[in-house]
DNA sequence: TACATCTGGTTGACGTGTGAACCAATCCGC
DNA sequence: GCGGATTGGTTCACACGTCAACCAGATGTA
């Protein structure tokens, strides 16, 4: 605590070049989304794990499952998708408390056309600019962020008991 | 257009471990950020840039332009940190339409204690799992998709004249 | 069966990001 | 100098994310 460990020159650059990468490439992919198909990159995912999904029904605990998304949230963007024809929701059969929510014909139209447009802006902006290499560094190196992170948030939860 | 050339197994890896990677590190690093300092990330942001600059002064769209932050982000989000004392706002003396930004006193204590906090963050859960090499390579990487999403952008804005 | 607990999901309040409209000061070409 | 374009900034309306509170149905245990 006393000494602070800054980082150093490459740490430093490394770690400015991911963020702005990231801020970067997000930026970039949700806008490509959103002004070619009016979808923002949440409606896509959404749509993208549904349409996956067998007759593409989904419980929205499952889909929430899949995105790591609060529950919240997911009602609350579940409801404007609705709204917007791209979702239904129906009542669950088997569990009078559930809900299922279904693909609807708009939202299945749209995934399939900004499937294909949204691989070549990641191709476009990231994957084919890459080295064999780099592609396996990188994987490599989100991996050991995710254990990692996985680790200290169950160091959390053990402080808290 | 006919053919989309999906991403084959190593990129598809590569992807979504990047994204995970992305989302799981924010969203870590701004949960410390928030509990630990009562900071969000873009507070934090906001002030490291304020409490490097001469003064700790700085003009609105100077600020704008070192986060690449919207000018009505930047001013909706100053007027917040404003009411919270984290800074202040004074008339410019050279532009008389213009504004400064002055990190206040409150803003100046947060951030000395919130940048090593937040350094020992990013090394716990990035830095410190990391290689030379793979330090090397994320730099390399997201240098290479800063050049290319510029390009991409000069692009759009020709194609709109 | 009865009561406590857990789970799936919704709602409301609030903080935050975006785009467009807007205002005032400044700049620039004549 | 004058009039139009540009620049610095704010504001409004709206979309979105988070948290806490809440409800109803399911589950477990006595």
């Amino acid at each position: 605590m006393t000494e602070p460990r800054w980082l150093d020159e490459p740490e430093q650059r490394a770690w400015r070049s991911l963020m702005t990468m990231q801020d970067g490439l997000s930026e970039f992919l949700d806008r490509q989304l959103r002004t070619r198909c009016g979808l923002s990159d949440a409606d896509y995912q959404v749509l993208a794990h549904l349409s996956e999904a067998p007759e593409g029904r989904l419980r929205p605990f499952e889909l929430g499952g899949l995105l790591r998304w609060e529950k919240s949230r997911l009602s609350q963007h579940l409801g404007r998708m609705e709204n917007r024809d791209l979702v239904t929701r129906e009542r669950c059969l088997t569990d009078q408390r559930g809900a299922v929510v279904v693909i609807a014909p708009r939202g299945r139209d749209l995934i399939e056309v900004a499937a294909p447009q949204h691989v070549a802006d990641v191709r476009s902006a990231l994957i084919d600019h890459l080295t064999p290499a780099e592609l396996r560094t990188l994987t490599t190196i989100g991996d050991k962020v995710r254990k990692r992170l996985a680790e200290l948030e169950r160091e959390q939860l053990d402080r808290e008991q």
